[in-house]
DNA sequence: TCCCGTCGCAACACACAGTA
DNA sequence: TACTGTGTGTTGCGACGGGA
C-alpha cells in the first residue's frame, strides 16, 4: 500500500470510531506502530485535527470532515485561470466543457474554496471573440481528426496568400500566444509542419487513416520543434 | 504497573545520475 | 545497456515519558 493511501485509510478509520490506538491501526494496515505514529504526526502537521493522548488513543475532531475536493489557493487560481483562458480562446465544444467543469468544481468545492474560485483575480479577457468564433468549429473538427487519426486534406494559404492543398497527418494543436497552430506530418514535404488554423479554409477527411509510424508521432513532432 | 504516545537511530528500498 | 555510487524516503527496533 502506498503511503498516501495509508494516510487516507488512517483518516477513514478515525472518522468511523470514537477512539483508536496506534496498535489497532498498525494491525489493520499491516505496518509497525512506529509507522502509525509518524503518519499521525504528518497528518497533524498538514492540518488534520487528530487528538492523541497517552494511555487513551487517537480520536478525530468531531467537526472535521474531508471536503469532496481539497485544493490549495494556488491550485484553485491555476484552475480558474486555465479555464478562463480556454473560455476566451477555445472552440465551441471546449467552451461547453469549460462551463461544465466550472459547474462541477463549484458544486464539489467547500464554500470557502468555491468563493476563492469565483473571485480568482486572474482573467483572460475575451478580446479575440471574432477570432475564436471564426476558427472555433474548425478547431473542433481538427480535434476529432487527431483523435480518429484521419488523414486531412487542407486548403491552406501561406503568409503570401498562396493557396495549396496539403495531405497531412494531424498530430496536435498548439496555442502559440495569440494563434492556434496545427502540428502535422506533411505528406507533400515529408516532414513536420505547423499550419496556422486561421489560414486553413477547409480541412476535409481523405477517408484514410494514418499509421502509428515511428518518427512521425506527436512526441517526435514536439522534439523537432524543441530542437529547432 | 500497565498502556500507549514520542523520539533517536539504523537498516532497507528505490530512484537517479554518472560511467565504462 | 549494465553496473555502481549517492541521495532520499520509508520502516522497524528499542528506549523513554506521561497518564490512569
Amino acid at each position: 500500500m502506498r503511503r498516501a493511501d495509508r494516510l487516507f485509510q488512517i483518516v477513514q478509520y478515525l472518522r468511523g470510531r470514537r477512539l483508536t490506538t496506534a496498535t489497532q491501526l498498525a494491525g489493520w494496515l499491516s505496518v509497525s506502530e512506529r509507522t502509525i505514529y509518524r503518519d499521525v504526526r504528518d497528518l497533524s502537521l498538514t492540518g488534520v485535527p487528530i487528538e492523541g493522548e497517552a494511555g487513551v488513543g487517537y480520536r478525530l475532531s468531531p467537526h472535521f470532515d474531508l471536503p469532496p475536493l481539497m485544493f490549495t489557493r494556488e491550485e484553485i487560481e491555476a484552475l480558474a485561470t486555465g479555464l478562463r483562458m480556454l473560455q476566451a480562446w477555445g472552440s465551441p465544444e471546449l467552451r461547453r466543457g469549460v462551463g461544465s467543469v466550472w459547474a462541477k468544481l463549484a458544486a464539489a468545492l467547500p464554500e470557502r474554496e468555491r468563493i476563492a474560485l469565483e473571485r480568482t483575480p486572474l482573467y483572460a479577457p475575451d478580446v479575440a471573440a471574432s477570432y475564436a468564433a471564426r476558427i472555433g468549429p474548425l478547431l473542433d473538427g481538427l480535434r476529432r481528426a487527431i483523435a480518429a487519426r484521419d488523414v486531412l486534406i487542407l486548403d491552406y494559404g501561406d503568409e503570401r496568400g498562396q493557396r495549396s492543398a496539403r495531405a497531412v497527418w494531424p498530430l496536435g494543436l498548439f496555442f502559440w500566444g495569440d494563434v492556434w497552430l496545427l502540428g502535422a506530418w506533411c505528406e507533400l514535404r515529408q516532414d513536420f509542419r505547423n499550419f496556422r488554423v486561421d489560414r486553413i479554409t477547409t480541412a476535409t477527411s481523405s477517408g484514410a487513416q494514418f499509421p502509428d509510424a515511428a518518427g512521425r508521432r506527436l512526441e517526435d513532432f514536439v522534439r523537432s520543434m524543441q530542437a529547432s
